[in-house]
DNA sequence: TATATATCCTATAAAAAAGATAGGAATTAT
DNA sequence: ATAATTCCTATCTTTTTTATAGGATATATA
């Protein structure tokens, strides 16, 4: 499952392109707006920061905006700067790769093909960009 | 990602399969085939047998044996019964539905049709009976 | 029937991860 | 100067995951 830390950065992501304003938005509007805690906000929009995910304004009136184009970032972008990797075991991440400690032999492990393929869809949809997220009920 | 419990028990039901003996399988045996902490085991195969898939004998020469026939099971069934939900988040799971506390209106959540499409995706994977899980290197 | 081998059950402990908060330094518009 | 704001490190709390303990119950077989 999506951990809550994805979903509040999934939000502020939708909530900064959603208001492409002139002047950055503050960690605090998008608390208030977002019902996220605002403290936790903070570290949230550090770490979309260090994955270059959106860029931030110092002092009075500063703030936060997307750092790139809405069709330049991804779901999946989001998630992986979260937490971490989209595969469900870690011998077939592409960005995460870790040996598996309990199977033996990658090549003859009977389960790693499979999510492997999973991986493999998963990441065909979470990689749209999120300009392609259009409001329900259209 | 998957929980070890999970994979435990992948490795549980794979092995079972793989010793279709007339005789049943003891908890120990298995431990120490699959190098699974045996009391943790325990509570894996009071899991699986509670969930249906698994079927146990008591008492001397006893042990566990799959409750169903190999192509009626899936891995999907398995990480359901140990883990819950296949879905990312909890609005679209078809099994464990929950509404998401810190979404507004599922009508109009920007997110839970792409998560929707990729549970369908994985699901669809994932149901495919484990008689299909060749060994690699074939 | 005694014994050894098992499952079965409840409870607890230990470790790790997730979620949240605290306090203050540094920056900048007004 | 002041107020608003990002930035940084650290800590705390809660939940989940992983694992273990101890014993009750069942059963094959010698
Ligand atoms: S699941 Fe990774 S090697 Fe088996
Ligand atoms: S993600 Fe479930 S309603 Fe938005």
């Amino acid at each position: 499952m999506l951990s809550k830390k994805a979903k509040y950065a999934i939000k502020t992501i939708l909530f900064l392109q959603d208001h492409p304003d002139l002047l950055p938005i503050s960690a605090k509007a998008i608390a208030e707006k977002e019902h996220i805690p605002y403290k936790f906000l903070e570290n949230i929009l550090r770490d979309l920061k260090s994955h270059q995910l959106v860029k931030s304004i110092r002092g009075a009136e500063g703030g936060y905006a997307l750092a790139k184009d809405p069709s330049q970032i991804s779901i999946a972008q989001v998630m992986r700067a979260m937490d971490g990797p989209i595969a469900l075991i870690p011998c077939i991440s592409e960005r995460f790769y870790e040996s598996c400690a309990e199977c033996e032999d990658e090549e003859t492990c009977r389960i790693r093909r499979l999510f492997a393929e999973v991986r493999t869809e998963m990441v065909e949809i979470l990689e749209r960009p999120i300009t392609t997220l259009a409001k329900e009920r259209e």
